[in-house]
RNA sequence: CGGGGUGUAGCGCAGUCUGGUAGCGCACCUGCCUUGGGCGCAGGGGGUCGUCAGUUCGAAUCUGGCCACCCCGACCA
């Protein structure tokens, strides 16, 4: 993309809105305006990276055995007053009525219409196990948004309710969505660590929080720094054992938050140049709350004996949006944002440091046609302009690489290479650029 | 929902106390110049001063209502 062509509205100071540090940077970068407290829209740049965050929680899901689905923002409110929920939920339920006074709802969450449709489609316990789920925008009008995207109203989540003929068979439902969220958040360079948690408003017997590391996040987390070394080697999701085992592994060192910490515990369990207490932001939540909606709904499947019995159930959520901010707060400096490479919204950010001048203009035209024939996805600032602002706006943006093109280095042949996390800079000879990249 | 605060140009702010018809920096437009870390010079465009009402000859400024947004606390992907 050239960014003379591009829509990329950046600011130079702070909005005084902005107090959170990711709520500033995505203002400024231009990734997101808001449109109301708690509500957003995503530009150009920042769409680009919640598509990248949405295609890799998508991936691990599918990898998991989910099956995406997509289920309206939009729902009646039928299926909330039967499980009870439609006076339950509160204030936080945005309720409308549509033209013939019908009680309608924005969801905040998709139980209820999930096992509904689960219900209808399965009766017998020869089609399960089954987990779908969907990416799709919610609302909960909270009390007090903030903190950008990550404390929105309107927000894109990913949900996934696991559907299973029995408590057992749901702890395996469990367990691989456990897994596929370690795996979910290593792939976008985060630090994910899994906590035991309340089961609030959804309900149910077992449930954990991930948390992703950052100095800055709202919660504060006590925890083994084992966790911090703790590897997962790629997995067999039909291996019930290996799975339940690993699950184990990462549940197995102490993790709190404040409100569950328990300092004695740690001590306890934990040696003293292991304790870590850090701040944490969280992502991820899942529950399993067995036959909680199936019976109100009346979600049965026959099974082998011939004898209907409830299915039990568990959700998974993943907070897509508030991920976008969350990464930066893990991953900034005092120069702006640095993309973890698989959520950048653009690999390479190409500088013509004297655009107008014929050589130095012919040189990254190349440069940036070699790289994107490469599918290497560029971002080329071939706007005219002096280099302190270009290098400014380039390091805002956080894109994980940098190529600088200028007359000195064309004079010896060679383009500087930046790499925005360290700082390093190396002198790539131009005719060797295109191999720099495909290693 | 309780407490605090702010609304003046796209962004950041001054002006409000003491009423006289709106200004600064950045950004933007034109021209020249410059180009290796937020250049320089000259010229220019842009604002129902959140909104409604009141006081006054006259309101960004004083009074009252309303609205929006932000921050701190209790709740959450």
């Amino acid at each position: 993309m050239r960014l003379s062509q591009y829509f990329m509205p950046i600011l130079r100071d702070d909005p005084k809105e902005a107090e959170i540090v990711s709520h500033r940077l995505m203002l400024r970068s231009g990734m997101v305006r808001q449109e109301a407290a708690g509500n957003y829209s995503w530009l150009p740049l920042g769409f680009r990276v919640l598509k990248k965050i949405e295609q890799i929680v998508r991936e691990e899901q599918d990898r998991a055995g989910a099956i995406e689905v997509l289920m309206p923002t939009i729902q009646p409110a039928d299926l909330w007053k039967k499980s009870g929920r439609y006076e339950a939920y509160g204030k936080e339920m945005l309720r409308i009525q549509d033209r013939h006074g019908r009680d309608m709802l924005y969801g905040p969450t998709n139980e209820e219409m999930i096992t509904d449709i689960f219900r209808q489609g399965v009766q017998s316990y020869k089609d399960m196990p089954r987990n779908l789920y969907h990416i799709q925008w919610k609302f909960r009008d909270e009390v007090r948004p903030r903190f950008g995207v990550m404390r929105g109203r309107e927000f894109l989540m990913k949900d996934a309710y696991s559907f299973d003929v029995s408590r057992e068979a749901g702890q395996h439902s469990y367990n691989k969505m456990f897994v596929a969220y370690l795996r979910t958040f290593a792939r976008m360079g985060l630090k994910a660590v899994p906590m035991r948690a309340e089961t609030g408003p959804i309900g149910g017997t077992d449930s954990h929080e991930f948390l992703i590391l950052a100095d800055t996040g709202e919660s504060q987390v006590f925890f083994d720094s084992d966790f911090l070394t703790m590897d997962l080697k790629d997995i067999d999701y039909d291996d019930v054992a290996k799975v339940a085992a690993t699950v184990d592994y990462f549940t197995s060192a102490y993790a709190a938050t404040d409100d569950k910490h328990d300092p004695k515990e740690f001590e306890e369990r934990v040696p003293e140049a292991r304790r870590v207490a850090g701040r944490g932001i969280e992502v991820g939540h899942i529950f399993f709350f067995g036959t909680k909606y199936s019976e109100p709904l009346g979600c049965e499947v026959q099974g082998a004996d011939g004898k209907k019995v409830f299915v039990q159930s568990g959700s998974y959520g993943i907070g897509v949006s508030r991920l976008a901010g969350a990464i930066i707060e893990a991953s900034h400096d005092q120069a702006g944002i640095i993309w973890p490479e698989p959520v950048a919204p653009f690999s390479v950010g190409l500088i013509n440091l004297k655009a107008g001048d014929s050589e130095t203009d012919a040189a990254c035209a190349k440069i940036y046609a070699g790289l994107e024939a490469k599918g290497i996805e560029v971002l080329y600032d071939d706007r005219p302009g002096t280099p302190g602002t270009k290098f400014a706006v380039m390091d805002l943006i956080g894109l994980p690489t940098q190529v600088i093109i200028g007359p000195r280095g064309l004079k010896d042949g060679i383009a500087e290479v930046k790499d925005r996390k360290t700082g390093a800079r190396q002198n790539v000879a131009l005719d060797a650029l295109s191999a720099h990249f495909s290693a």
